[in-house]
DNA sequence: ATGGGATGATTAATCGTTTAACCAACGCTA
DNA sequence: TAGCGTTGGTTAAACGATTAATCATCCCAT
């Protein structure tokens, strides 16, 4: 049968420039010798003829497929877009595709989705882990975008800092009563973006810390966080860990008719699509994806060019398990003040009230 | 240098069994003719050995990647998460990879990472459609996901369908006076969400259509809406075509002091993530993309198999542009009622005012 | 003039899988 | 027992690109 690819290959450019298909490979790639006007003579006609390498006769000669999997704990969580469009836009520049694997929040998927990228023949993976996930037993270089305390991190944001900066912001304003609003306990990011907020807290500042999770798990999925109430006990600002639950915070306030930012603050991180046209527009906390996504590929990258080096007919040789290194790990975050942040309504009461409406 | 993979190939196998790579091959893809017990010995050493076949040397002779291709025109559309999602899922339960293509909005960018795909080599392409698109020079299977009035649309939710069910839905609540509020006058979905919406106003109900992009190009990016304006006039309902845009009408009315549901309605399109866990809970119709992802991998895994039993040789073959079809075309949307959306104040007025507070 | 580098191209092997074509038995019927 | 279909396997040729090894020139210095 042997289907045959529509486009002409390296033979067809040979035989229609009269060389062989090796000096054609040379001319194309640039490697081997071949003289200059030869090799102006086979670009045109390979243009002429519409020629795009086989990838699958590269790969099987080279044993390198030229994609990278994108493992994704869930791709539902509104983070990804940002994830998937700037890994995407750094693997293409870098001369990779993407093969994406979702493991819908499970960790069996996950060692499944992990196992088909293998098969797949991936040249390297860059994961964005799960707890619990298993990276040791993956045979291809590995990039590990989590947060700096995760063991193993190979870059990532600076959640910590950017956790700093929100509190810093807030203490700048005068707010002394914060609440932190986290969602799982468990996450290593969350629990940075947190513990970040804390070593900034002022002297004169105090924070208590809610985890969604645990209190849906008692009183159910999407239900309120009894914010009014906390604003009666004097909190003046709500730092959330996502800009999800910050506009979950944002609308439970509103909808009590509490004003932001004039009674209070509310912050979010991660700068989803929403944050800037919502009313009013959210004050958060800006991921660098673009310059993460670039040092986990070039990482990758290098990783994948050592492996070419290792001798031939090394049939044992194990890349197992190697989590690539980059030399800068952490990328700040930026601060990215809106409407949602204001002096909190203490400071206000001692000026005239309501002069800061929107 | 030929860099060998590190795992046993079918000569390993063949070797250890002791019989040739094409009885291995047969047995474990069940298809010359082998003894049963030798199909079993061959399946358990192949198991032994931890073996996986590898995709560059079945695509070089196959002449098929296993991969589809997924262009999008901006993964940073929140939509898009429930898109890749719901693609991959089908795809890898179909056998396939998903290799993703964004162009970030640009045309120009689109096709480019058309080509990069071709190059890459997959099989098939799901593209959802920017306007501009070109599709007709892609020489690999198509389906196109779209809305149904798009021409060459191989199948797509029920835009019209689930514009209507929102709009019967307020009539039915006894709203009068809607304001619909679109995006991008230029997409196709969303003139049939709006359009759907229309179709179903009563002979007592009107509507008018604002849309954003137009305000935003006289306002700036992220601009009010004028919406208290809009409720003095007595409009009772906004419809959206996006929730992302619902949130964005429901936060500047709640900024506004405007009861969301109790003065007016709110309701949105997709069931993005945050839908349900803001308040008001959103009212929104619900799209069944893995439905939609099924059926566009099943059609272009027709069309796949179907270019294989082209005649070996026939390199002029023109698989190109082909725009594959499907049975089903339309999937209907689901209306998720909650909590933004009520009866309008003025029937209430008429009963006890704010019974029906949240 | 002749050995020795460059220079420029060719030859042929190889990656791993699939599959058409061929072949050797074996059993069965005529 | 010659002929024939069936069963169970082997052989070998692809697929397309890469690259080590080889070869043929030509040039220049000794």
């Amino acid at each position: 049968m042997a289907l045959n690819r529509p486009g002409p290959n390296l033979g067809k450019i040979a035989a229609a420039v009269g060389v062989s298909t090796a000096t054609v490979s040379n001319a194309l790639s640039g490697k081997g010798r071949v003289s200059a006007d030869l090799v102006d003579t086979i670009r045109k006609v390979a243009d002429e003829l519409g020629y795009v390498p086989s990838q699958a006769g590269r790969a099987l000669r080279t044993g390198r497929s030229g994609v990278l999997g994108l493992v994704l704990p869930d791709i539902a969580n509104p983070l990804f877009p940002q994830i998937a469009q700037a890994m995407e836009a750094a693997a293409s520049q870098a001369g990779y595709g993407v093969l994406i694997a979702d493991s819908r929040g499970d960790v069996t998927t996950q060692t499944q989705a992990i196992n088909r990228l293998i098969e797949r023949g991936v040249d390297g993976m860059i994961i964005v882990p799960r707890r619990g996930t298993r990276i040791a037993d993956i045979d291809c270089p590995v990039a590990v975008v989590d947060t700096p305390s995760t063991p193993g991190n190979t870059v990532s944001a600076d959640h910590w800092g950017g956790g700093r900066q929100i509190v810093e912001h807030l203490g700048a304003l005068g707010h002394k009563r914060l609440l932190l609003i986290g969602y799982d306990p468990a996450s290593n990011v969350q629990n940075d973006r947190i513990g970040g907020m804390k070593s900034a807290l002022m002297p004169d500042m105090s924070a208590e810390t809610i985890w969604l999770k645990n209190l849906e798990q008692t009183q159910g999925a999407g239900c309120a966080m009894g914010l009014t109430g906390r604003v009666q006990q004097g909190f003046t600002a709500f730092a959330a860990v996502s800009d999800l639950h910050a506009l979950r915070a944002l609308t439970e306030l509103q909808q009590a008719g509490i004003r932001v930012p004039e009674q209070v603050s509310v912050t979010g991180f991660d700068d989803l699509i929403f944050a800037p046209v919502i009313t009013p527009a959210l004050t958060t906390i800006h991921m660098n994806m673009a310059t993460i996504a670039d040092i986990a590929v070039a990482a990758l990258a290098r990783a994948i060019d050592a492996t070419i080096t290792t001798k031939p007919g090394d049939k044992t040789r194990k890349t197992g398990g190697t989590i690539v290194v980059a030399e800068t790990s952490e990328v700040p975050m930026e601060l990215v003040v809106r409407q949602s942040s204001g002096l909190p309504s203490i400071l206000l009461s001692s000026q005239s009230e309501g002069t800061s409406v929107l």
